[in-house]
DNA sequence: CATGAATGAGAATTCATTCAT
DNA sequence: CATGAATGAATTCTCATTCAT
């Protein structure tokens, strides 16, 4: 009798194995075998759940993506009377955290992108995700900000910070000192924002 | 007149020719063969000039980064007059015309910087490159904002403004439009920095 | 009433099994996967009734023979008083219709006949089947023909006959009509054969 | 500088290889490693020069055939001014001794038909030499018969007989006898068809 | 009885590198 | 200088078999 529940378990651990030698060894270094013996199991278990190593490659990635969504989401129902600047910081604090704390997410997800232009899957679920950061940056920015299109700017202008200091950490050293850094200054044009077009600003201007 | 060596020929070509082939068949999808017969010679070439696949690769990856370079220090030398305050917006804007005009460029420079986090040579260009766009904004922003700190902390998001647009734009559409677009919300996030924080700023807030 | 025992009704599953998923898949795509998806079971069965993949193999090839061997039986049982000419033809017809009426059996006979030669077991069935179907024709030849050597040679060059037509219905189109053909060729080369060196021929040219 | 001449050695040295391997290991059991051991050469070889095993067997294929179709053509211009039953004669001795003389060929002959069902490109290549075969006895018996539907008989019957005598000998012992005991056994009904249904035949059955 | 998870040897294929010409 | 034939290690994928449940 099939042993209950071993699949989503294997395919778990076959996940978190191929983040991980994605970490150790890099994108080219990580074969079959790495990821196998970082699991403990044999090199066709991968066929087995995931048909094959394509198919584990992005299954890896929908978990980054899926993660980090759940992640967010979890923040703003833990804080439902935030206010949206509040949420503001809530995105970008949660981008930030989930990077530095899954090290092995970090360098991966630079890899899938740099994949993402020849592989049409892969392309799909990274625009996915990067819409979702600008649309919920967006999101908060129209109640703030009065004028749609500055609004709409002001989203693009923090998703491409984050983005940017994202990219700017994975690359350096990473340490949680540049991330606690990257954050605060995320947020500080986040209140520049506000504070420059920001409706109660406005109204303050005409006093 | 003195001929010109082959030798320096034949290792642009090669040189030209990897960019092609990166932006045509990926990094993975990219062989000695694909190189070779987009340069139009034989394989064995690559081990003559460049002593081996990875040698080429480097030496694509420092044509790339020397591009930039001169093609600011050009703007810059043409310019000798410009005010800090446009010498920062000619920063940006030869930022994004460079990846803009060069489309082998774009994918490829993404594609080392994913290779970077295991390949010693390539972290250390990557980071030579990525301070210098960081320095070259600090030395025009130490001259209009008196605060140091604030003058760092404006020319590391002024930075990551950049390669987040630059990431940004890579992975989706590469319209030329989207390149102006986030060269001008770029500027404009200068534009505000200096608004908010520089001298002359200061000076008329005390009036 | 006595349970009809499940092993023989799970062994013939698993053969009628194999003969689809080698009509299907072809000799080489055909696995214990394929074979047991067809069936309805595990994979495990397979072992569990035949020992191995190529226990089952030869349980297919033993009752394609079979089956071929009961149907010849059938009809020559079911007409006890036949002429040695129409027993002949029973014959001949008996074959072509065994492989009309069972699609899978046509080629999975052929990839058999390829195997056969690098497989004792497939090679003895092999040469038991051909036989067969040999001496059959001679039984009946020598009442029809005198000479023995005369009768000997027209069972050779029916059975080749029925064998060649064979191996191009089944390497064409393999219509109906095809089949059709075939029998009614290898009947009017028997009716020749008689015609030619049958005793009654023989007493008809004295005369 | 490239060896002349040196790739169509290599892959007709490749190609026996692999008639040689099926010959000895079978179909199932030739793989790239038994090609490129009896070539004397490495692996790589075979996708160097055929682009894939498929790629190899297939030109085996064509090899073969072109081999037979050589054979034949080479006996009809040998004697030009043949009779038409001369010239059947000669189609039916050059298949035998063709199938005589080359051991290899006729077991991997027998491989390529039943892959043939399952492989697009080897089912053509087998239609067209079986439809070559038959042609070529239309083509005299056709001269020789003046009824052109009894003519289509017996090329079709003949055709049939042939291809049932090669099977059972390559199924068989494949003994030198054995093989001239069909040839001579086709001739005969050759005679046997030609006595009983050609011109001149028919001329005297009129008297 | 029956399952299907797990194994791991074996297959085809790819590709950077070498080297004789 | 330049070629491309040849190599063979490395990689992915397949699949018959085993065995705990």
């Amino acid at each position: 009798m099939p042993k209950i529940g071993i699949e989503p378990l294997r395919r778990q651990q076959l996940i978190d194995a191929t983040l991980q030698s994605i970490e150790t060894h890099g994108f080219q270094g990580t074969t079959i075998i790495t990821i196998s013996k970082l699991a403990g199991m044999s090199s066709g278990i991968i066929s087995h759940y995931f048909g094959s190593k394509q198919g584990l490659i992005e299954a890896a990635v929908r978990h980054l993506l899926e993660q980090l969504k759940l992640g967010l989401m979890e923040q703003l129902e833990a804080n439902p009377n935030a206010s949206h600047h509040d949420r503001l910081k809530m995105v970008v604090k949660t981008n930030f955290n989930y990077f530095q704390k899954s090290s092995p997410a970090t360098h991966t997800w630079l890899c899938f992108w740099a994949q993402a232009a020849h592989d049409p899957e892969l392309a799909r679920l990274q625009t996915v995700n990067s819409k979702r950061l600008q649309s919920n940056l967006l999101y908060s920015f129209k109640h703030l900000i009065s004028d749609p299109s500055i609004a709409n700017r002001a989203a693009r202008m923090t998703a491409a910070m984050i983005d940017g200091f994202w990219l700017r950490c994975t690359l350096s050293l990473q340490s949680a000192e540049a991330y606690k850094d990257a954050e605060q200054m995320c947020a500080e044009f986040i209140d520049l924002q506000i504070q420059r077009f920001g409706k109660q600003h406005a109204l303050e201007k005409l006093c």
